[in-house]
DNA sequence: AAGTGGTCTAGACCACTTG
DNA sequence: AAGTGGTCTAGACCACTTG
């Protein structure tokens, strides 16, 4: 078995990715573009391209080209958890302070996780949640207007963003990750943890059946929250 | 989106297996008998073809033919990772080292988990896996003696333990939590990373029909690795 | 020798997003 | 209007397995 052109093709991509020349939301080469380079025909170019997208290397966008993926690797399973019933179902209470709640110009992996072009305008909140004063979620969202264009009006002491989206705009699919960082000086002041300690990010897009609603950073102080996850087979 | 020439294919092929007019090992038409009979191109019939067998539904040999593949097993999104098959999936090279390979005596926290006196003997594995040489799984395993016996005696290097478990003590259920720590000593020692590092933890009990089988300890580092949990509801 | 799947070409039309 | 990815055609050569 020899190697083919467009296996020749699909390492060249897979290179350039994991030498971090491209990094994760960055433009990959369009199949036209490929097919020149390597003067082959697009369906090989193209035949290149779709197999990083079955490895989930790169994402495709019609349109608008092809994309390094986002970081992932494996699948489990997680519960989408309520946070205010969780802590209520401990007998603890539950509180929440709004910090932001505005119209914000995405840009970077924002922008690009919702599939908007730089600097387009979406609804953003930036909310701690506490169980018994202790602050145990950071919630940052980031909203498409034309899904849910009365975000900006609500209260959200009273109900929580996850509750009022479930509502607006029920849920049809969710893209999770999950990774461990430091804790920076904003993450510090919210949660109140100590300066580098390992907190958990939950990046999360959910996506109702006209499409993307939203895409969520939430932070748990690590030490002080656990995500279960449990199935049976 | 219309309905596709590639997608009426695929649907009538899967049909026939679904109505079971044809079984596991059935030859399944080709690629120019469906060309003919849905009047498409030869690429037309194969790109339905080729979808039958990334869902697992077919199996294809050249110069014989493709067939209904053998029984499926999956369940869907609650997929439990294979860390070796997801590398491979990148089309990185896996590899492991293993560091200890022993038996120990459980206490504290991995005693109360295996539901074990303190200072029981149990089985316990120190691995750490590598994508393309970097370090991206640390995995610690405390094994049950009387439900894996032959524990010790097997080379994780050819066979990860999860694979090794799966087939001597199938899973029936399995419980997670995930949560964020900072690397200590020993965790920048196996992993790579910069002291006090954000990691993932995942701790894990697994049970068989049988009872519990393991606690596992997987660590990631956090920037470099990412969970990723998808459903479509 | 005839049939199979694997690769590849050089075109085409389309829906969609961007300047 | 130009570029993107998605689908499709009607050919071609190939390696391989079977009668």
């Amino acid at each position: 078995m020899s190697i083919t052109r467009y296996q020749v093709i699909r390492t060249h991509v897979l290179s350039l990715v994991e030498a971090g020349q491209l990094k994760s939301f960055d433009r990959v080469p369009s199949e036209n573009e490929l097919a020149e380079q390597f003067s082959v025909s697009r369906m090989t170019a193209r035949k290149a391209l779709q197999s990083l997208l079955d490895s989930g290397v790169i994402t495709r966008v019609r349109g608008k080209g092809s994309f390094v993926a986002d970081l992932q690797v494996t699948g489990s399973s997680l519960r989408i958890t309520n946070i205010a019933e969780d802590v209520r179902a401990k007998g603890h209470t539950f509180s929440s302070v709004v910090h932001s709640l505005e119209e914000f110009n995405a840009s970077g992996d924002v922008a690009r996780r919702l599939l908007l072009s730089d600097g387009e305008a979406v609804f953003y909140s930036d909310i701690v949640h506490f169980d018994n004063n202790l602050p145990i979620q950071w919630e940052r969202r980031y909203v498409l207007r034309e899904q849910v264009p009365e975000y900006l009006a609500q209260d959200f002491n009273l109900r929580t963003t996850h509750d009022y989206l479930a509502q607006v705009a029920p849920l049809a699919a969710v893209r999770s990750s999950i990774s461990a960082i430091n804790a920076d000086a904003k993450a510090v002041e919210r949660l109140d943890v100590v300066p580098q300690e390992a907190c958990l990010l939950v990046e999360r897009l959910t996506e109702s059946r006209d499409g993307i609603v939203a895409f969520s950073q939430l932070i748990y102080p690590g030490t002080r929250h656990k995500l279960g996850a449990s199935y049976e087979l």
